[in-house]
DNA sequence: CTACCAGATTGATAAATGTCAATATTTTAT
DNA sequence: ATAAAATATTGACATTTATCAATCTGGTAG
């Protein structure tokens, strides 16, 4: 009954797959589960490859599973009328998704699509209804995980409502430098539309913002490459509006 | 051990409150709780009286409490740098609100203030953890009042982000009255202000479309009152961006 | 009743941001 | 390697929104 049964019951993924998903140091909400809850969650997952681009969960529709990151790089669309869209948040290694509407309508209200290679498992959304139920530490990390990722959009969007636009480049650029990809020449793979999706601004406003940012010596550009060389400037711009 | 002998425990409140806050046939998180546990929730519990315009919960406060409002109407702010702020949402009666940090860093995320007077029990966080752990239906019941919460909010912020000034104003007039004020002419209580602050607009600007919607006879505005003559047409411009 | 005060309204103007079209650059397919 | 397509950049201009100052309004203390 240790992880090596655990493992064999999917036979797609080789290397830090299903119970080893996450038993990889970082904390995960899946720490506090029992082998035996553990193995109940595993059990019928799904593990699906995708190639960048491709979309992952469709905003409307139906709520059936979560979703499990194992590696790439994601991000979460909220789309309006029109084509109108805002990317919510980047999603990196070992994030457990929901795509909002879990426990309420069970419909999706994002779309989450693939910004590089994405593998991931599909849960049974019963499963982690399941374990709320019979185990109360879970819902309790669920909880805290709902709410820490609620909170961090919710400052977000806040930010992008009540900043000028070289405010929001500045937040962009730190929170890719480190939230998400923790080191400082970063490649973000994003296109310029993608990062301006991210600021609720078009992109030739983004272009021009950046632009400057480059003329004042703030960052150096190279393509989807991003160096930040004045970190103190972006936080002053950033706090000043 | 019937709801009386519980009542009796919160000396300041005679009419609907403690174990009767949530008894009134609203859906009510605490519903699923036994009477031990509802005792448990309402012991040392306090009851508050707020004036209009008074702070209940301020931003970036240690969360000791949660509060239940019982009477009254108050609004959520996210307040930013300078005296920049965005309501985010109005709470009328029976809800319970947390301040956002709840089970993660116990700091809150936003403020809360009274619109008009306000009725309201404290209750200790320390409470609310004690039956997440002991009552599954009740963690169930929590993170679902979260996830259609945080949803809401988020479409607003999508909306705000999304939309121009006109159609920003018509989602606001439509919530005020379908979510809100459940009825056609209301009377909000609210300044050009405060309503300028959940569209994350300049007050004057809300005043211009305001004007605009008078004009074309979609509404009729009398102080605080409102009234919709043209709901349709409010539907077509919140549509068209 | 009168003078004051806060909130509401209006107007003129400036600033921020978006739109559209032209051009440059990079990527992809052949 | 070369052509075609996609993405990025730039510029001129239009639109949206904010800012600032002046005026109006209704309520209230004396």
């Amino acid at each position: 009954m240790g992880p090596r049964r655990i493992e064999e019951v999917c036979t797609k993924c080789k290397d830090r797959c299903c119970a080893r998903c996450f038993d990889d140091g970082e904390e995960s909400i899946f720490d506090c589960l029992t082998k035996d809850e553990l193995e109940l969650l595993v059990k019928e997952k799904r593990h699906v490859h995708f190639k960048a681009g491709e979309t992952i969960l469709k905003q409307n529709t139906s709520a059936s599973h979560v979703v499990c990151v194992k590696r790439g790089l994601a991000k979460i669309i909220a789309e309006g009328n029109g084509d109108k869209k805002l990317i919510l948040r980047l999603v990196a290694t070992h994030s457990i998704l929901t795509g909002g509407g879990l426990f309420i309508d069970d419909i999706r209200h994002f779309t989450i699509q693939a910004v590089t290679e994405v593998e991931c498992c599909f849960i049974d959304s019963d499963k982690i209804y399941e374990l709320v139920s019979s185990n109360s530490q879970f819902a309790f990390e669920l909880l805290k995980l709902n709410n820490r990722q609620n909170i961090q959009m919710l400052n977000n969007l806040v930010g992008i409502t009540q900043k000028y636009m070289p405010g929001r480049v500045s937040d962009l650029l730190l929170y890719l430098k480190n939230e998400i990809f923790l080191c400082n020449p970063f490649d973000t793979r994003l296109s310029r539309q993608e990062l301006a999706d991210m600021t609720s601004m078009t992109m030739e406003s983004f272009i021009r913002i950046l632009k400057e940012f480059k003329l004042a010596g703030i960052i150096s550009v190279e393509g989807t490459n991003i160096h930040i060389l004045d970190e103190e400037a972006l936080n002053l711009i950033s706090r000043k509006g």
